[in-house]
DNA sequence: GTCTATAGAAAGATAGAC
DNA sequence: GTCTATCTTTCTATAGAC
């Protein structure tokens, strides 16, 4: 880890370090408590920063969420492998996901923050056009939209149980069992 | 609708309408908008009393919500029909509930106030006990807690899809097909 | 580039008048 | 039984000193 990555830089009036230990701890805090679950001292503190630099680097609390929550490590990579074990794929992937939500995650990010006022709508214009039309794409033949929609239903549902209502059967010794129930599941939608 | 039921029953001094009035509004406003997301103020104004009488009658907030949110009214009721169409009743259910969101619903509620450091924490016990074990013990055989588990996460995952993020896909004229697939796919965790 | 100080709004809760 | 008025805290955001 370089200087830079450090807390912000302690104090060292590095513009670049600031900004990004301010997106490092916004992303933890958003995956972890939702947008209007956590206030923007708590950034700062977290960052190391003093909170009046979020509003200085990022104009409001607003843009610093779509700055810190715009990820490319989208699950649809899952779908550059092969199409017969994408479900297990994307089972295996869920079932073993770190439980401690440190750290950006579009899944959590999602389901915490969909019923903000602030940005739950433009949260969910991007689940539909950049995640359910593109892996409906994909997918193509029948009913594509309707299958799609039910895998990320599949998706959210699982993570919400597993991570966030903390299910113990979903965390327990019978993991590729769990693993094997939701693979097929999935798969099932792949297969039309 | 006798007069007791309207609003706060006319300023009449009622007070059993007055509470009656007061969970009621607490009921739409919980499942809208979350336990963080309302507040006190809204649902009095909405319930046509004095903000003060919230505290009066319920003690706070939290006791509000807690009253206003244990509800008979489960899904678990549809165990009580034949096992081998658990799966199309239940996907049936889902796939029709009003788009509205203005009365009391277990997973809105959920859905909206698990991320609650004041609630959120009960609500999972909530879901774990109530839900999925009960669920678990019905369903019975192998890996039953697994397979409850799995049925909750298809359950909240598509009322998430469906009413809050407001899929497309999931409200057209499709409909009977999208029930087709959630109700195979349920009922494949029935049939373990 | 970073800080203190503060404005301004909104929240939950309560005391006490009527 | 219901109301007004207010205490206290917490929040985002900004102006301006250093």
């Amino acid at each position: 880890m370089t200087a830079k990555e450090t807390k912000a830089a302690e104090k060292s009036r590095d513009a670049e370090a600031t900004r990004a230990a301010i997106l490092s701890a916004a992303q933890k805090h958003f995956a972890a408590s939702g947008f209007d679950g956590v206030g923007v001292r708590d950034i700062a503190r977290d960052a190391g920063v003093n909170a009046a630099l979020i509003n200085r680097y990022f104009g409001s609390k607003e843009q610093l969420f779509f700055k810190a929550t715009q990820s490319e490590d989208h699950l649809l990579r899952l779908t550059e492998g092969d199409r017969a074990t994408f479900g297990q794929r994307i089972a295996e992937r869920l079932a073993t996901r770190p439980l401690n939500d440190d750290q950006l995650d579009a899944t959590l990010v999602m389901i915490r923050s969909v019923s903000s006022d602030v940005v739950g709508p433009e949260l969910c214009r991007r689940a539909n056009e950049e995640y359910v039309g593109k892996l409906a794409e994909w997918l193509g033949g029948e009913n594509a939209d309707q299958r799609a929609a039910l895998i990320f239903s599949e998706i959210l549902g699982f993570d919400m149980m597993r991570r966030m209502i903390g299910t113990a059967a979903l965390n327990d010794e019978k993991q590729t069992e769990t693993i094997a129930y939701l693979a097929k599941s999935i798969q099932a939608y792949v297969d039309g």
